[in-house]
DNA sequence: TAAAAGTAAAGTATATCTGTTTGACTTATA
DNA sequence: TATAAGTCAAACAGATATACTTTACTTTTA
């Protein structure tokens, strides 16, 4: 039940507050009322807190990002296998060493593109990057 | 390669600048000279740059968390069976499917707390949370 | 299809953040 | 142990973000 605090985040306490109520199934209108606000301000706070979110999710990529020397893009069609040996022999010809064994990565792809992967099939093309310290980026 | 625009982050322009130098290796008084600035100036930049990625990794932490009905602490010496045995019961108890198998969750354990987990052992407590969507949340 | 719920846009006062300097201090390194 | 590299703190101007309103429009749902 940690506790996080406003100013430990991108998000103001307004913000977490509404995303809070708006999680426990509250309409914009009923928050609105709480706060003597109108229902359009609690929409433009709850817009401005998931534009938040989506930078804050981007800023992390950016960092993993920044370390990685290497990448390649995942063409529609490919098989998973195919993907993870890829990974291997990217990562062998630059002299990295990953620390992933081919049964994590994998797993780890599937669960990180979930949404473009049926089965062992990518549906939907995406890129993959490798660090420096032999860690694999999903973007 | 895919770049990253500033204002899709939650980092200035400059902020991702030194960032960048900083990874290739040039010292802030080299990005000083540079810019034609201060060298305290860019630790400065430096700075405010790492807390602002900081802040952005608590910010999806407490999206997370907003979703996670249950939430229970796991302490030292604990085996990591055991905590996967846990899990599966607390969100039996919710009546929550979670989305992955054991050997995926001790996967995703050991992965996310590297530093607190030596072989199948907890050397550091931390604290789980299971989503309504039987998602893991690790903190 | 009518009511409820939510979004868009433009404007604005105020609050917060950023980059910047200077001076003093700490930590690493050859 | 000198020198280079980096950090801390206080101060401040200017830039940006936030919470808010109003009017008008769109989407969802019973």
């Amino acid at each position: 039940m940690t506790k996080m605090d406003a100013d430990e985040t991108t998000l103001t306490e307004r913000q977490m507050e509404v995303l809070k109520l708006r999680n426990e199934g509250y309409s914009q209108a009923e928050i609105a009322q709480k706060f003597g606000k109108t229902k359009q301000n609690i929409s433009s706070i709850e817009k401005m807190a998931w534009a938040n979110v989506k930078k804050a999710g981007n800023t992390l990529k950016f960092v993993k990002l920044l370390k990685a020397p290497i990448w390649f893009s995942v063409e529609e069609n490919t098989d998973l296998d195919e993907i993870v040996g890829r990974i291997f022999s990217e990562a062998d010809k630059a002299k990295i060493h990953m620390t992933y064994d081919s049964i994590s990565l994998a797993m780890k792809i599937r669960e990180e593109a979930r949404d473009k992967i049926k089965h062992r099939l990518i549906l939907k093309g995406f890129e993959i990057g490798i660090n420096k310290d032999g860690e694999m980026i999903l973007v």
